[in-house]
DNA sequence: TGATTTTATAGACACCTGGTCTAAAATCAT
DNA sequence: ATGATTTTAGACCAGGTGTCTATAAAATCA
């Protein structure tokens, strides 16, 4: 539990008591957890702060006392998903309960759960802005990159693992390899969202997976 | 032909001949002409009527004579644009003078110049509104999966052929591959144009091809 | 030719939504 | 009380879509 008897805080209490689920007493928290759930959805371009401000039960007159403008809170909103979604990487991703390929593949199976859990409505954040890139505060750009870049590197770490292992072949570049993946996955996302199914997500992993453990061949020349 | 023999209408006939691409007088075909710059760059739901009006150079009010919304007109615009790409489809993937594989490539290659050419500032308009579709009117949902669909049936022909031609593994089922084209075909359009960059086109067909012609292997089991 | 009918252009305007900001409300500290 | 601090209410304004009325253009009818 929290401190019983909080101290009481100065100023305006706000209007609804926070306290309660997850969303430990901070207005705050509970617009960037809406958040997520409306720009997984819509992206931010098309998403209105009102729907967002009511889902979270504050009321609109406080939006500018937490966030500078609505892309700050967009920000907040990415960055919190991007820690989110490494965490979830992570997770999976070093269980050294399990040779490495299967844990990419837990990992694909956990995001495919949520997708299923939330009837295919919302996607990837990412993949969401990189989309609307081009209306977007220039930092988004960066942001997002760097985002990719990172779970390029943690995914990367894993399938330089299973390449050790024997399960990639010795002379693939599992660095390339990770970047092939997530370039494929916001499409897959992308496309199963649009089909609300999880079938193109399975289509493009058994694709990527089938390409590992093979030496690399030519490609058609020019 | 036109109809030969119509009875001539009282009134000033209508300029139905939008078959000219030119914008030659027709402001239909300004219309969806500067739609299609202006909805591969940003979208249907963030994009503006006044921008693509005045970009055609045609009045609002004669918007509204043309379409009977601006959902309509995106229907207009999208199936222009899967007419348009289906032809440049077809015209590489039916190329005889090559051997199947180099066509893709081809096309590959013919898509990537027009990315550069314009800055990597548009993206595909199914990818586009495939992100946008839970914004949008239901009718979409269908048509970018039809659309989808039948350039995976126009590129699954030219990958039998190559099969047949000895370039992808026998047991390959072609009409699989390439769903998963598509499906990461999207996924590197995106990322390109976020990146303003030809690399992740690049390195997603690399990888596509890679795959083609070895024998099926086992995935990491569940 | 002049009247009539249909098509196309023109842009102002109504209406709504959405992001932003200022002033005030509600509380604690002195 | 007075002042400091935190939160909120609601006005404001910009921008978007769709409508309305007026007018020009192009063809036929009388």
């Amino acid at each position: 539990m929290t401190n019983p008897t909080i101290a009481r805080r100065r100023g305006r209490p706000p209007k609804t008591d926070y306290s309660v689920g997850a969303t430990q007493g901070d207005a705050r928290a509970a617009l960037i957890a809406s958040g997520l759930e409306t720009l997984t959805e819509h992206g931010f371009l098309s998403a209105g702060l009102d729907g967002m401000l009511k889902r979270a039960g504050v009321p609109k007159g406080s939006f500018y006392h937490y966030f500078a403008s609505k892309e700050a809170f967009g920000q907040a909103v990415l960055e919190r998903y991007a820690r989110y979604f490494a965490d979830k990487l992570d997770r999976h991703l070093q269980d050294d309960s399990r040779p490495p390929l299967e844990r990419v593949q837990a990992f694909v199976d956990d995001a495919k759960a949520g997708m299923a859990r939330h009837d295919y409505r919302r996607g990837c954040l990412v993949g969401n802005l990189g989309q609307e890139a081009a209306g977007l505060p220039p930092d988004y750009r960066e942001r997002l990159i760097a985002t990719l870049a990172d779970w390029q590197r943690r995914l990367a770490a894993c399938l330089e693992e299973a390449r050790h292992h024997g399960d990639i072949a010795s002379d693939r570049d599992t660095d390339r390899l990770a970047e092939a993946f997530w370039i494929g996955w916001e499409g897959a996302i992308m496309r199963a969202r649009l089909e609300r199914s999880p079938r193109p997500i399975d289509v493009f992993t058994d694709s990527f997976f089938s390409g590992l453990d093979t030496q690399r061949q030519g490609r058609p020349s020019p």
